[in-house]
DNA sequence: GACAACTATATCGACACTAGATATAGTTGG
DNA sequence: CCAACTATATCTAGTGTCGATATAGTTGTC
C-alpha cells in the first residue's frame, strides 16, 4: 500500500537516504546498516539507534523497504536480527532524491556559490 | 563571532542551502529570497514565511549571513525591506555542504542505487 | 567460567526544522 | 476604493535527529 508518488516524500531525510544506500547492494539487518554507513562514510556519519530505528519504522510504513520473513544468511543463527530489503518504490524514491540533490548542486554552481565539477 | 568550523553545521537544512544559493549572486531581502527560490526551482520549492524567517534568524546567529545597515538599492524606497549578504563563513559552509551532497551521490552511484552521471 | 566488549533491537525526552495559519501593515494597479 | 501583492514576523503542530537508557544475547579473553 505504498504512496504512489515518490516526489511527495522529498526531500528524503538524510538518515533515510543512507539506509537506502546501505540496502542497495544487499539485504541487511539494522545493526549492519549502522556499520555499513559508518564504514562507507569513513566514520563521518554515525546513525544513532534512535535515528536508525525510527527511520526504519517510517520507511516500512511508507513502503520504501520491506522486512524479510526469512533469514537470508542461514549460516548465521542470531535470532535477534531482522532483515530488510529495498522495494522498487524505495529505489524510485532514491532516484527522485538523487535528481533533487543534483539539481541543488547545479544551482549552487550556476550562481557561483560553489566551485567544482557536476 | 561565527562558529569556526563549517563541518559542525552539516548537514545544512534544505531551506538554509536555498537561502545561500539565492544570496550568492546578489544581496537580497527576505521576500526576494522567496521569489528567487521559487523561480530558480520552477516553483518546486516554495519557502513558507515560517521556514524562511526562522532560517534567516538562525543563519544570522550562526554567522552564515549578515544584515546590511544600508539599502543597496537606493532607487527603491520600501522601508520595510531588510537586506542580507552572504559572509565568507557562509560561503565556506556552502562548499562543505556541496561536498557532502557530492559524496552522497557518489555513494548512491557506487552501490548501484541510482544511475546517471556525477 | 567470569567478565568485558560487542551485537542487536527498542523506546524515551529534548531539541531542531518545516509547513501552514495568522497577524500586521505598506504598496501598486485597476 | 478595493483587491492583490509586497514584506516581515510569530505561533502551533508535526516530523526528524540525537543521546541516553534499557534489555538481552554473543564473542573473546584471561
Amino acid at each position: 500500500m505504498p504512496n504512489l508518488d515518490p516526489e511527495s516524500l522529498l526531500p528524503l531525510p538524510t538518515a533515510v537516504f543512507h539506509v537506502l544506500i546501505a540496502l542497495a547492494g544487499k539485504d541487511r539487518h539494522g545493526y549492519s546498516i549502522m556499520q555499513d554507513t559508518s564504514a562507507r562514510t569513513g566514520g563521518k556519519v554515525e546513525l544513532s539507534p534512535g535515528t536508525l530505528y525510527s527511520a526504519i519504522r517510517r520507511m516500512l510504513e511508507q513502503g520504501l523497504i520491506q522486512e524479510l520473513s526469512e533469514n537470508p544468511e542461514p549460516d548465521n543463527t542470531d535470532e535477534r536480527r531482522r532483515y530488510y530489503r529495498l522495494t522498487r518504490f524505495g529505489r524510485r524514491a532514491a532516484e527522485a532524491e538523487a535528481a533533487r540533490l543534483r539539481s541543488m548542486l547545479s544551482q549552487a554552481r550556476a550562481t557561483g556559490l560553489v566551485t567544482g565539477r557536476p
